[in-house]
DNA sequence: CACCTTTCTGAAAGCGCTTTCAGATAGTCA
DNA sequence: TGACTATCTGAAAGCGCTTTCAGAAAGGTG
């Protein structure tokens, strides 16, 4: 390079080092890293010099260098089923929030509902070095384990209750059976349901499941004509209660897998001349921000994804941090009453 | 360590490296990262060697290792407004689709509508060695771009169109307009606007802009009264046309930020016994799913945000690449009609 | 002022990969 | 078979940090 006066090629041939900025500030890198990473033990004017030699050379340290010194990453994946689904946004945002505030940057992954891909995008953040992991419920992929256990990171597991592994999270079949008792003591008897895909979905699974026999307890069943399984979304509602239109006597209340799909169920009952919830009661799950203001608003089991994310984050912290912590978190669900439910008409 | 027999201690002990899999399968480890990274010129025996040792010993590449050597990251950084916004979050799922095809990682981040806090955020990313960043808007901390520029990384600006930096979006003020003049041309007169908060936010205050520009144009005019600024929601809709109420003549149509402001200033208007659209034209923003299923369904400019998630992943990765790029990348937003607008009643 | 602590500091050794460079090996041709 | 070229391969040098370790400086004491 041609020596030509000033330093203002310098910052533009290429970032600042580390090197750089001892060199300028007449210290050694060591005291640089010691500076700017606050261990203590550094003379204030060398402190002081150092500060102000890296914030004139807009020093900023290499991750990359600083990942690989360390062996910390000062990162952690999340992998959820579906990052436009409202529930995991808002939890992936608390959990963000949680790691942000620890120094921690999130990296998220799209798995849709598959275990297969599940694997595969929790592997490529593995292979990203991620100090920890969140996943969303209780069955994946066997190999995942194994790879987690050789990264030798920690992992949570969320939205629902695990046996053996650390989790946070709620009963959802217990959640779903307090709705459908709810139903039952209203004096509903044909209740029927309208899931999500409920492949490699153990919440939806479970929630099935909790209704079925909460139905079995009173001496109901869940007629397999209102057991319906859709894609989730609003016209997945609509399809759903269609189908289940279809199939002899119509239940006199439902109980759907989220807000979207219990909105949808209700825009098909008043096009077919339903009134809920005189003819039909309605519940969903989530809360979504505007079931309050459906018309009728929506009775609804509110999950409550931010706590759920800030206690992945919280736990994860700690781990990571080598602190101890409780296996599983409870964050139980609560069914929230709105104006979609009441008894069945005579 | 005891010299215990069998091979299964030493991969607990601590994580495969490429020096492990090179003694496993007799080679160095030179040879080991050209047959890992696909280079040519490793003789077939020897690749089928390295391969197999890998698989056995589970070795996956220690990525900062991997960056801090090729100087590139393979991860992408975005920072966008609010990340539980659907328009941000169909932006980066669909961001993150095209850069996972290209092995990028996506790492996402939440600034709020405010350009310091923008600030943090990016530097933050910038300091894990993004090697392309994502941005949303045409107004940055002016701070930004020196810093981008230092890093030597491209960066691409989404959801409006700049006079100079890269971007990919569509015309704001100008989709406004048009939106303004399809009500004018109904016949209506009085025009009224909720936006977003526009602080630090050029998509929201274009889209006034617009909107009062277009009515000038026709010789009408926005009254103050009628120009709210609301925090985001469908409680913000109602709050915000509650107060368009409070002054003066009522407008017989209103333009919404989003569609949830809409779906609030619609219900708010039929709790005052308004009939939508008979006695209020209700036009929103985004297309939202529930849209369509709204009663009646909402007029709204649908923004193709998945269109632009890709664009700007395909420009973020041609530049990373080194491939030259178009720098405007327009996609025009699409007026939809439905049944939430009608001519003004006599 | 000599001696012993205590506090600071820099040299140097990694962290685990990629990549260059030169040497080894294999292949080709006369 | 020997000379020469084309392929392969491994040693070694980084990449830019952190951290240890030993030595230097500073501070206290008799």
């Amino acid at each position: 390079m041609l020596d030509l006066p000033g330093e203002i090629l310098e910052p533009l041939a290429r970032s600042p080092v580390a090197r750089d900025v001892a060199h300028r500030a007449g210290v050694s890198t060591a005291t640089v890293s010691r500076v700017l990473n606050g261990s203590a033990g550094v003379r204030a004017d060398k402190r002081e010099a150092v500060m102000r030699a890296a914030q004139d050379l807009g020093f900023v340290a290499n991750g990359a260098a600083r990942a690989l010194s360390t062996r910390r990453f000062m990162a952690v994946g999340a992998v959820v089923p579906n990052i436009e689904n409202e529930a995991f946004v808002r939890v992936l945002s608390s959990f963000q929030e949680r790691l942000r505030q620890a120094g921690y940057t999130l990296v998220a992954a799209n798995a849709g509902y598959d275990l297969e891909d599940e694997l595969r995008e929790a592997t490529f953040l593995l292979e990203r070095g991620v100090d920890g992991l969140m996943l969303v419920g209780d069955i994946h992929h066997p190999d995942l384990h194994t790879r987690i256990a050789r990264h030798g990171i920690p992992m949570v597991q969320t939205f629902s209750l695990s046996r053996e592994r650390p989790c946070v999270g709620f009963d959802n079949a217990a959640s779903a059976a307090r709705a459908a008792n709810y139903l039952i003591d209203l004096g509903h008897r044909r209740i029927g349901v309208i899931s999500g895909l409920r492949k490699d979905n153990d919440r939806g699974g479970a929630r099935v499941t909790g209704i079925a026999q909460a139905l079995a307890a009173r001496g109901l069943t869940l007629a397999p004509e209102h057991d319906i399984e859709i894609s989730y979304g609003i016209g997945g509602g609509r399809d759903g209660f269609r189908q289940m239109l279809a199939g002899g006597p119509p239940p006199t209340a439902i109980i759907c897998g989220t807000d979207q799909i219990a909105f949808g169920a209700m825009i098909e009952a008043r096009a077919r001349g339903l009134d809920v919830p005189g003819d039909l009661s309605v519940i969903g799950h989530n809360d979504s921000d505007f079931a309050p203001f459906l018309d009728p608003a929506l009775t609804t089991i509110r999950i409550h994804s931010a706590e759920i994310g800030h206690a992945a984050g919280d736990h994860l912290i700690a781990r990571m941090q080598g602190r101890p912590v409780v296996r599983l978190t409870q964050i139980d669900a609560e069914l929230i009453l709105r104006a979609s439910t009441a008894p069945p008409r005579r």
